[in-house]
DNA sequence: CCAACCGGGGTCTGCCATAGTA
DNA sequence: TACTATGGCAGACCCCGGTTGG
């Protein structure tokens, strides 16, 4: 055991010779850190199970390369107490990939396990990914926005299994792409566990009476990168819960996830079952049937996540410029656009005499260019 | 020709809990 | 028993334009 960590080491020193082209911000000292911790190991590891202090020679390595050590140390302790890491390498190996200093040391800063993967470890997982990204520069981009993703898991087998399952399901390698640029982890779960999302997904196509359950499967993850990294307990809870609340019909069902809807399976529920109630309560209030209720949320999923300040906002602005409440149900869609942008369209609509009663309120719902020319057109009208 | 319908695109982590492991 | 690997959670839109049918 021992004697495998002096050879690890050893080779991770050695391994400085076959990178000459140091960068002015890693000063050559410290490359020889690893190999003198090794010699202070190899004299005290009697009594290493006795006590494990940290590391000093690593919180100089760690300084060195502009880690925030304090911030590593909160997260995790641990990997300050192991007598073998791997900075230099890991520093070096994101070096040749093209990351800067900065981003090295934020990344160790922010998940400190990083430095316990090996060269070797660290390249296969690369071309793993690379088998997926057309270029090195995008990986970095994704391990600078969140290094857990990368480095979280030791076991590059389960990533790749993961990748002949996901185009098991039919997903194309553009999918693939999508996923593992939004919701990277999805490729650090366990097999098993992208399985039992599909699973139930497909279980659920099922007892829709979907006709090609496996489309149906495709569809959702295709529709919503994120689903993978949620639970499938937050998955089902959120299924019922547009059970219960909108009563759909089966095909309803299957339209809404299939849509929209595959976006809002994995809000947290208890967040959507407020903003249903609370933005039913304001239609209630304006005079919406039940039906009506369900069915605004239907065609117009969104509202599960809206937040209820900014849709409510939106409604009322809406309301006060003329618009009808039955207008804006059967057209929820203008909802969609920022309050700022209704409010100037409003503004520019009243400034030309725009009758929203007349003409209807689809106008709002296009975009910049169209609406521009249909103003232009009204402008001249006059 | 134009309004209405409809699907698509970009994009998203950092922390905590705990079972498993050496 | 300390540490690792992995599961799970909270957070919370906006816009464009191709196609189609009247």
């Amino acid at each position: 055991m021992a004697a495998r960590m002096v050879a690890q080491v050893m080779n991770i020193y050695l391994c400085r010779t076959r990178f000459p082209d140091l960068p002015n911000c890693f000063p050559s000292a410290w490359f020889k850190s690893s190999y003198l911790r090794l010699c202070a190991f190899s004299c005290n590891h009697a009594t290493e199970a006795i006590q494990k202090p940290e590391n000093a020679a690593l919180l100089s390595n760690l300084s060195v390369l502009g880690v925030d050590i304090k911030m590593a140390q909160k997260r995790q302790p641990g990997v300050f107490r192991k007598v073998v890491t791997n900075e230099e390498g890991v520093a070096e190996f994101l070096r040749s990939k093209g990351a800067n200093c900065k981003t090295i040391a934020s990344v160790i800063s922010r998940y400190p396990r990083a430095i316990t993967r090996s060269y070797h470890h660290l390249e296969e997982r690369w071309q793993l990914w690379r088998s997926i990204f057309k270029t090195d520069s995008e990986i970095i981009s994704i391990i600078e926005r969140s290094p857990e993703s990368y480095f979280r898991s030791s076991d590059n087998g389960n990533f790749e299994k993961n990748i002949s399952f996901l185009y098991s399901l039919g997903l194309t390698s553009k999918d693939l792409h999508r996923i593992l640029t939004t919701a990277p982890r999805a490729f650090s779960n366990s097999l098993e566990l992208n399985k039992q999302m599909a699973k139930l997904l497909r279980d659920l196509g099922v007892s829709l009476g979907n006709e090609n359950p496996d489309d149906f499967v495709k569809r959702i993850i295709t529709k919503n990168a994120y689903i993978l990294i949620r639970s499938t307990k937050r998955v089902k809870t959120n299924v019922d819960f547009f059970r219960e609340a909108l009563e759909p019909s089966n095909s309803e069902l299957i339209k809404l996830l299939q849509g929209q809807g595959a976006e809002v399976l994995d809000l947290s529920t208890d967040y959507m079952k407020r903003n249903f109630k609370n933005i039913s309560e304001q239609l209630y209030s304006l005079g919406c049937s039940t039906e009506e209720v369900q069915k605004f949320f239907l065609d117009y999923p969104p509202a599960f996540y809206a937040s209820f300040e900014k849709l409510s906002n939106k409604i009322d602005c809406l309301l006060e410029s003329g618009i009808n409440i039955k207008q804006l149900l059967n057209k929820p869609r203008i909802l969609e656009f920022s309050a700022i942008n209704l409010k100037n369209r409003i503004k520019e609509l009243e400034r030309v005499g725009y009758d929203f009663t007349k003409h209807g309120v689809t106008i709002l719902d296009s975009s910049r260019r169209r609406f521009e020319a249909k103003l232009g057109k009204l402008n001249k009208e006059e």
